[in-house]
RNA sequence: CGAGGUGUAACUCAGUUUGGUAGAGUGCUUGGUUUGGGACCAAGAUGCCGCAGGUUCGAGUCCUGUCACCUCGACCA
């Protein structure tokens, strides 16, 4: 017990300090290291594993809905970024800037990309001559650089990796499909892969993309309830069309401007998987992106029989398509225990003298610590069945944490009360004024509008900020 | 950009008040004993004290400058 409390010891207390357990659980899961470069970090091989995983299961996601990947340049010349006028002044504040080559001085600055819209319009106004040239459905994976001021591990750092798709569409309902669609596939994808619940919905006009008609969102919930940007996807209409002058020739022969999609990821998911699943002993994996899905510890691995009926068991899982480790080294088995709890591993299967003495071995949860013995011929079932029922119970556990943490404010100070006391999401209704978003923001010091869900529920009539008539119901919160 | 903090071993930090041989714990290496919740014994290796100047017989310590990172806030598709 006194190697337990020590165990604790290492990562503080998600209940006494949220940030600094973050940071903590970063570092001790071996996710990423700080780099001596401000606001960017190392990402270790066990956070890069993950996002692998996520990446693998995405980009199949995107093949599937008929997307191809391509790479577009890093830097962005100064007078393509201004091209589109809301979407410069969103993004010039936080650009990098590249003023020299070698030893000399560049005529234009080129932009590090922030966002890579500008050069996919670039080269569509190239490419699309006609309707038959549509739809362009393209997606690069690559990193961008955005100077932030405030930089946090995963969540906000200066250079992230990301997804970003870029479309282009006949008509006008063809992109606005697009938009949903891919909305959708963030949706089942943070369902089915990371295990989280979200909330989603369409971005008031203030939160809304520089440059784009309507941005959709996905929203899921930490545990301490404040709310993360989990994914976005944009209409843009015709606009970066009209700016950049792509143009196609249509069915009726007429000149016309085709609509535009983008949509991202970042790994910033890894953040929320953190903030979403993991306790005071670590990281907590779902299953489908866990570098390591089954952790085999062998006990007292030097009597006879031991490491060959670990390593049987290794191959087994290995097999049966799992990723598995068997951990021989000389460390204690206490020590192995906690050290794949921090590292996430779903499942833990032990196996000792006794274990081999009565064809058995221990399996453990990581999710929930529960321990099962069983007979060693039922191993890949009963792994098949777990993992399964973990990511099932993680998924649940996070539900129940995303409605514990959703609030309802039917008038004013209700909502101030709420904002100053539960965190969480607030649903509550809006008049459609930004000036009330700002004065709620203002008021509560960080609340602002997270999105307005596609299905509202009618909580009153009139906004709770202003009074005036309500035209939407918007969930509110804080958030990273 | 504002406020605060920190730079000494791989990591966490002591040492700075009062200048005088560079320290501890953890980790690492080797050997042995161990092994069902972070084991134990023994022996080792590891330093441009962030960087640049200055004062001094002598600077981790005093002075000047500078750089970097962290935290909080403001900002933030």
């Amino acid at each position: 017990m006194a190697q337990q409390k020590k165990m604790v010891e290492a990562i503080t207390s998600r209940d006494e300090d949220f940030a600094k357990w973050y940071t903590d659980i970063v570092k001790k899961a071996e996710l990423a290291d700080y780099s001596g470069i401000k606001g960017c970090m190392v990402i270790r091989p066990h956070g890069y594993a993950i996002w692998e995983n996520i990446q693998k299961d995405l980009d199949a996601r995107f093949k599937e809905t008929g997307h191809e990947n391509v790479y577009m340049p890093m830097f962005i010349p100064e007078s393509m970024l201004q091209k589109e006028k809301d979407h410069v002044e969103g993004f010039a504040p936080e650009c990098a800037w590249v003023t020299v080559g070698g030893s000399e001085k560049l005529g234009e600055r080129l932009a590090v990309r922030p966002t890579s819209e500008t050069l996919f319009c670039e080269h569509y106004a190239k490419t699309v001559n006609s309707y038959r040239d549509l739809p362009k459905l393209y997606n690069q994976w690559c990193s961008v650089v955005r100077w932030e001021k405030t930089t946090r591990p995963f969540l906000r750092t200066s250079e992230f990796l990301w997804q970003e798709g870029h479309t282009l569409h006949e008509t006008e309902q063809e992109a606005i499909e697009e938009t949903k669609r891919m909305l959708q596939t963030y949706i089942d994808f943070y369902k089915e892969t990371l295990a989280i619940p979200v909330v989603s919905g369409v971005k008031t006009e203030k939160e809304r993309f520089a440059g784009a008609v309507e941005t959709y969102t996905v929203e899921p919930m930490m545990h301490n309830g404040v709310a993360l940007q989990g994914g976005t996807s944009h209409y843009f209409g015709d606009g970066f069309a009209r700016s950049f002058g792509i143009t196609f020739t249509g069915r009726d022969n007429t000149l016309q401007y085709p609509f535009q999609t983008s949509w991202g990821v970042s790994t910033r998911m890894i953040g929320a998987l953190i903030m979403v699943h993991s306790d005071d002993d670590g990281l907590v994996l779902p299953p489908k992106v866990a570098p390591i899905q089954v952790a085999v510890i062998p006990i007292a691995q030097k009597k006879e029989g031991v490491l060959e009926n670990a390593e049987q068991l290794r191959a087994r899982l290995k097999a049966a398509g799992y990723r598995v480790k068997l951990d021989d080294s000389d460390k204690a088995p206490g020590w192995k225990f906690s050290q794949y709890e921090m590292l996430g591993v779903p499942v833990r299967v032990e196996i000792g003298p006794k274990d081999i003495e009565n064809g058995q071995c221990v399996l453990v949860r990581r999710d929930t610590r529960e321990k099962t013995v069983i007979s060693l011929d039922k191993l890949e079932e009963t792994v098949k069945e777990l993992l399964a029922k973990i990511h099932e119970s993680m998924y649940n556990a996070a539900l129940r944490n995303l409605e514990e943490k959703t609030f309802v404010a039917h008038d004013h100070e209700e909502f101030l009360d709420i904002a100053a006391n539960k965190p969480g999401f607030i649903k509550a209704m809006w008049c459609g004024d930004s000036a009330c978003e700002e004065k709620l923001k203002d008021e509560t010091g960080g609340v602002k509008s997270r999105c307005i869900p596609f299905v509202e529920e009618q909580l009153g009539d009139k906004c709770v900020c202003c009074g005036r008539p309500a035209k939407h119901m918007v969930y509110w919160g804080r958030q990273y």
